[in-house]
DNA sequence: AGATAAACGAGACGGTACGTCATGTCTTAGA
DNA sequence: TCTAAGACATGACGTACCGTCTCGTTTATCT
């Protein structure tokens, strides 16, 4: 039986993409800052309440953009016997879609995003920041290291990467990836 | 007599110092986002052109007032016989400050005004981030460890924490703090 | 054949009371200006369709809903031996019904209406003012005035009640309906 | 010396002038119903603040400019020894300048602005009907009529002719504002 | 007793305009 | 000369309604 009759949500898909597109669009060519929800409406071809039908405020469209886009940054760490070499891969990779200019400029956005709403902070968090701890938590726990100094390692290793992207933006080297890895990892005991 | 040579700029102290604090005040009353420069001349009592003859930006402007108080959260790091238990301190020391409701306040400020104009940005990357880089570099090669390994482990110490703060917010355990910096400096060989 | 031509409307009357005395409670409330189809519908616990589906616009509407009224205010004068005392009494009732608080609320809300949309005035005109001059110019050349004389008293006896009403609102004193009236009425030749 | 110091309005008279104008053009153009404070501002090349620092509402706005129409109409009775002459003299006048298209207009927005708000309501009635209805009031007097009947016959033709042309518009034919005087003012007794 | 087609409630949609707030520039008066 | 005060053109905000347009769901004939 089952029949979840109760869908009297009639929302336009193509509406939706649609600003979900313009607002990629304008955040790319102008930025968060100067990102309005009426030049979306506008280049949507939409109008403003059909934006504010669905999304409480511009942090939470372009939250929902930005998580769009992080899924293309997300990736899963490799699982070969040399741990070290695994990590330092993926972390390379990281850096170089954060140094992309598209990636940079996510990353931008996606911090100030969450800088002042806590439910957009909460969304990115779970979309972005956590996955991205987990992911070397997990490979160092598959690694067989302790459940603490996996969450330091993991800590060290994305903060330090992702940190130092946010201060000194493209100009960050992609080969310091792995070397503040292979520093933070090849120091950690096994006990 | 060395008077007041070159000084056909007469720049009033009184209302500088007003702004200052009435931007100080409304930055940890609304947040970046909601401070606007009509509502610093209010509550000042000084005119917006007096605003904007000093300063070119609400960005510059803030950068300034948070670099006033950045002053305040960069620390020395001590030089006794025990480098990990040094930077551990300073280490919890800077968590602590960060996770003071003003400290946090000030750092997502700091973090989100250096987001969209370069020039600020750069003020804010030399009067924080970097300060608060060198200080455990600068410790790392006083304990003889390589300029490449002490770059790493000051990126992997300080990016850590403040990642992870920006990420989790005044939630953040400042023992964490020491945990990951003793689990990073401890794995660093002496080369 | 002359077959079942023009007949497949099954109207809803309880839609249409609905709409009729929502409308008619929203007019009282807030004015002909902040009535909207929207608050009517929702008032009526009717679809907006159904109100552009039988009213070609808000004018309409309104119009409906007062000249309903209007019948309310339109009486015959009574036809004694007295005509001057007659239209004097049929004149003083008008005044009374009209600076009532509904019924000077229903005259601004008619004059209101009629004013932009030809055809809603039309209609108004058709049943408000025509009749109401009618019914004084019948009483007079039933008097035996000359056909010229009862138009031009009866525009000057009904002109001369409801603009000063229109102009003073309620505050207009209903004896000087009489006044005006009997100044009116005793000056006529009789031809 | 009386010299006005306190002057610390610096109200731009250019602007002020730009905004009666183009008030005054799409009045005509597009009339009250869909006359918007934004067209006003975009045609007289001005903020919408500019206009809203300056009139408290649409309806305000719209009497100035009404109002300042209507003292080209505004006219006074001549006093020569025929006074039912005078008055069908100016009162033919009246009906020819509210028969205009532009006088027509211009008497359906005073009605039409009036009818909500009260002070708007008392400014055009002060700087409309009342001259009105003055102007043939004091000529009665000034011929000897006792002041209740000069009250009534002034409130009879002014209310004949303007609320029959309220009624009927521009197809009023001037002539009946002539026949409507006469039959009221010969009636008139001398008392 | 269905079948069928309209009228219905609900409400999303692209829009226009609202009245408010803040921007950065400009002008005036006063110290 | 610099300052406070604040008017100005501009432009975005978030809200209210407009009139149109689907969606299922009654409901009232007409087979």
């Amino acid at each position: 039986m089952a029949t979840d009759v109760a869908a009297p949500r009639r929302r336009s898909e193509k509406s939706r993409a649609a600003i979900m597109r313009a607002t990629r669009e304008l955040l790319l060519e102008r930025g968060f800052d100067k990102l309005s929800i009426e030049a979306v409406a506008a280049r949507a071809g939409v109008g403003k309440q059909t934006i504010y039908r669905w999304w409480p405020s511009r942090h939470a469209l372009v939250a929902d953009v930005t998580l769009e886009y992080a899924d293309r940054i997300l990736r899963p760490v490799e699982r070969t016997a040399d741990v070290t070499a695994d990590i330092c891969e993926w972390a390379v990779g990281l850096a170089r879609a954060l140094t992309t200019a598209r990636g940079n400029a996510m990353l931008r956005i996606l911090t100030t995003a969450g800088m002042e709403h806590p439910d957009t902070a909460a969304r990115l968090r779970a979309g972005f920041s956590t996955p991205l701890n987990e992911t070397v938590r997990n490979r160092l726990l598959a690694a067989g290291h302790r459940p603490a100094v996996a969450r330091d390692a993991a800590d060290a290793v994305v903060g330090g990467i992702v940190y130092a992207i946010l201060t000194e933006g493209r100009s960050f080297e992609c080969s310091r990836a792995e070397s503040i890895t292979r520093t933070v990892i090849d120091g950690l005991g096994l006990g």
